[in-house]
DNA sequence: TAGGATCCACTGGTGGATCCGT
DNA sequence: ACGGATCCACCAGTGGATCCTA
């Protein structure tokens, strides 16, 4: 399924992103001879990698970035038709046996995140709504992300794509990592990660990530003895992208 | 249905409270020859009332305390199994003619808050919860408000009275309550009472309060105008009241 | 297992409506 | 209208589970 060339430099990257705005990945996937499950459960990942395609990334599992010639990560992030984020975004594991050794500068999480591709999936619902709004009010949209969007549905394949962004942080959401990156590798350092919580950090955050919660991982508790756990990834906080698709320059 | 006279002494008010504890309050309004009505919605109030005649409050409408000749006031507060409140607590109606023109010294905020009783009224779940845990899983009990206790239902009769307190601010509690106090008269003065949100303030909070919301009060607007609004009132932060029946000097 | 992500149950808090008795 | 309060719908956020592909 894989279609298109990588893209020769950043410019023609945008223009073909610019491309996609408006479509709906029903579209999309079926311009590349694909099919969408139906089954919302049952996709997830098929989107980010469905633009992966369209886009021409080329970094497979191995490479840090999607684009590895450009130095760019690509992200989709499901966005609400008002344009905020419907979850967090996930940036890489940590590598909790040898937290405390990796300074930022040589973080994952920073050369992940110097140049991002942001791609806005506009989902008009959740998916697991179970109930309408009961008095019928309607509460207005405060921003069209695309004109004549017509959203109905709530399939992965209503989906549109939104407009684009190309984000490098600047030195002041740099910083704002940083803190964030020393701050939640202090705490894991500190209390062990099961003490780690969501609430932790301004902009970046450590949440489970595995594929099943029999998956386990070894980390140092705090007593520095062995313990098996949940795999954590870092996020960025689905306030701090919501923040960032109106101004990339702002911090929340 | 008034039975108490009105308590000699602080000692023998804290007595009768304590006397109470453990009693369902079906149990009490049947001592006092009443009865509870079983519609949560037709009973609000009634559970403040009742232990108003239990305990001898004499405060009618004009007075500023419930038991004026101790310069007491009674809170009844409905909290969890675990003891944390269900609500913030309402203090008084916001004076918005003179907003800004009454000092903290003078303010109704301190002096009813100067010495409150507070009795948690144990409710075992909300009325309107709809759904059980599905997974079953059993969170713990934190904490057991008395010994003994066997909770189930959720009707007004079957909230029971928890262990009370008589609290009155430490120096440091009295000063979050003035700084909350000037910040919530200034912003009221600055944009007017409609742009002062429920997130302004540390332990006090202002809400809307009227008896319906065709009630109107009027007030000064953001250009010093007059505008219809709904009357507001002055609210203790669940999360504060939480720390205070656990700890009556903590501050949240 | 890493990398692409989303689902969903639950909790805390807000915003606003509402009820009763005096 | 004031003083006694509670109800309820909605939303943001967390905590944790889960899915697919390579």
């Amino acid at each position: 399924m894989r279609c298109q060339p990588p893209p020769a430099d950043l410019a023609e990257l945008g223009a073909r992103a610019a491309a996609l705005v408006g479509a709906s990945l029903a579209d999309l996937a079926h311009g590349l001879g694909g099919e969408l499950g139906a089954d919302p459960v049952r996709t997830k990942g098929h989107a980010g990698e469905l633009l992966e395609h369209l886009l021409g990334a080329t970094g497979g599992p191995t490479a840090v970035h999607d684009f590895p010639h450009l130095g760019v990560e690509l992200k989709t992030v499901p966005v609400t038709p008002l344009g905020r984020p419907r979850e967090s975004t996930f940036v890489c594991l940590i590598p909790l046996l040898a937290a405390g050794d990796v300074p930022w500068a040589d973080s994952r999480v920073r050369r992940k995140l110097a140049h991002v591709l942001f791609v806005p999936l506009v989902a008009p619902s959740r998916v697991g709504t179970r109930r309408a709004s009961p008095d019928g009010f309607h509460r207005g949209r405060a921003w069209e992300p695309f004109q004549g969007s017509h959203i109905s549905g709530a399939g992965l394949g209503d989906r549109r794509v939104g407009p684009p962004l190309f984000w490098r942080p600047t030195p002041v959401q740099e910083r704002a990592l940083k803190d964030d990156y020393d701050d939640l590798m202090g705490l894991v350092g500190v209390g062990g990660i099961e003490e780690v919580s969501g609430h932790a950090g301004r902009i970046l955050q450590v949440r489970p990530k595995a594929a099943s919660s029999r998956c386990r991982a070894f980390a140092p508790g705090p007593e520095g003895e062995w313990l098996a756990t949940v795999p954590r990834g870092f996020y960025l906080r689905a306030r701090f992208v919501a923040a960032l698709l109106r101004d990339p320059t702002a911090l929340p």
